[in-house]
DNA sequence: TTCGATCGTCACGGATTCCGCAGTTCTGGG
DNA sequence: CCCAGAACTGCGGAATCCGTGACGATCGAA
């Protein structure tokens, strides 16, 4: 069903392996730049469709051996390349409110961000440079719940100058990438 | 193993760490709709921590035999409740320039978010409540890319009467619910 | 050029896991 | 009470997972 090049799109076959590997010295880290080449990337459109798909399977689809699919894969989880999970639709879990909230900030945003990321409410928190410092989707069981947590918690946080929400009416697309480090 | 192969169906206060996955209703309250109880609940927070964790161990966890966990995962799949994918970090695999653009819209909505929903680029579309009509999360490889995007495709759909964009500094939180239906 | 070292890949065997198939128990109606 | 449906358990057989060792290629240095 989805789209196919979900992460992929544009292969980026420009400088693969970047200058120089460079650690000859014996430094097990080194770990610089995206270490992620074609058929890696093709393993993971594989995992986007079927996050239990077998590794002979995937081998199969990207011309690879099991071992080799195998160890890729480890490698990608290791470096945080990836993720292998299940997500879970808010609607027949339980949660019928979503919201989007954007923040503005008086002083430092780390302890209101921090703060933020603390709630279980709080599907996602992002820094942005723009009308507002902050960007928080808000997801809840009813509009007393979302009330509740955009105007008794997200407002009383120290720090916190205004808010502005934006309730979900309908989500058209959503799909699955992830950058927290 | 289990000494009283008592499946935990209704009480179970020792709730594993609230938070992830945590449950609205208080249990099963009087929510009606959501065919998911508290040991799917359960279930699917352990795939949430790792999508291709064996149902034997899963069903350790959750007091369960190995065959039924298979079966209730089945189930969740079938209905739709989950989904097992990978999710890849945008950064390491080439996209450096994140944004929200908040959309005015002039007229129906469905026929700009149903382009918006079209473009590779754009990871998130939801229809909202508030100052902009849509919300849309952009995913681009650099700011050139991101600038095109926005100035010369969003806004020049028709129907579109401004944007407002919020340019990602710093991805705080990311969990994973999903929920286009 | 030649050597040395690292990385990726392949091959294989044992332990584990997945999967289908009954048989049993529990729940909710008629 | 009896029945029907759903859910859970247990058990093999097949498939998969996982560690280990060896081969070949690439890159840097002498």
């Amino acid at each position: 069903m989805q789209s196919e090049g979900v992460a992929s799109r544009s292969a980026d076959p420009s400088s693969p392996r970047g200058s120089r590997t460079g650690n000859p010295g014996g430094g097990t880290s080194g770990n610089g730049a995206p270490p992620v080449d074609a058929v890696s990337l093709a393993i993971i459109e594989q995992l986007q469709e079927d996050g239990r798909r077998p590794y002979a399977a995937i081998g199969k689809a990207v011309g690879l051996s099991e071992a080799a699919v195998r160890q890729r894969v480890q490698k990608l989880l290791d470096q945080g390349v990836m993720q292998i999970v299940a997500v879970t639709d808010p609607l027949t879990v339980g949660f019928r409110r979503q919201a989007m909230v954007g923040i503005t900030v008086e002083g430092d945003l780390d302890p209101v961000a921090d703060a933020l990321t603390a709630m279980p409410e709080a599907e996602y928190v992002v820094m942005t440079a723009g009308s507002y410092d902050l960007l928080v989707e808000i997801v809840c069981e009813d509009d007393d719940h979302l009330l509740e947590v955009i105007n008794k918690r997200i407002r009383a946080l120290p720090g916190v100058r205004s808010t502005e929400s934006f309730v979900y009416l309908k989500l058209k697309k959503q799909t699955y990438m992830w950058g927290t480090r």
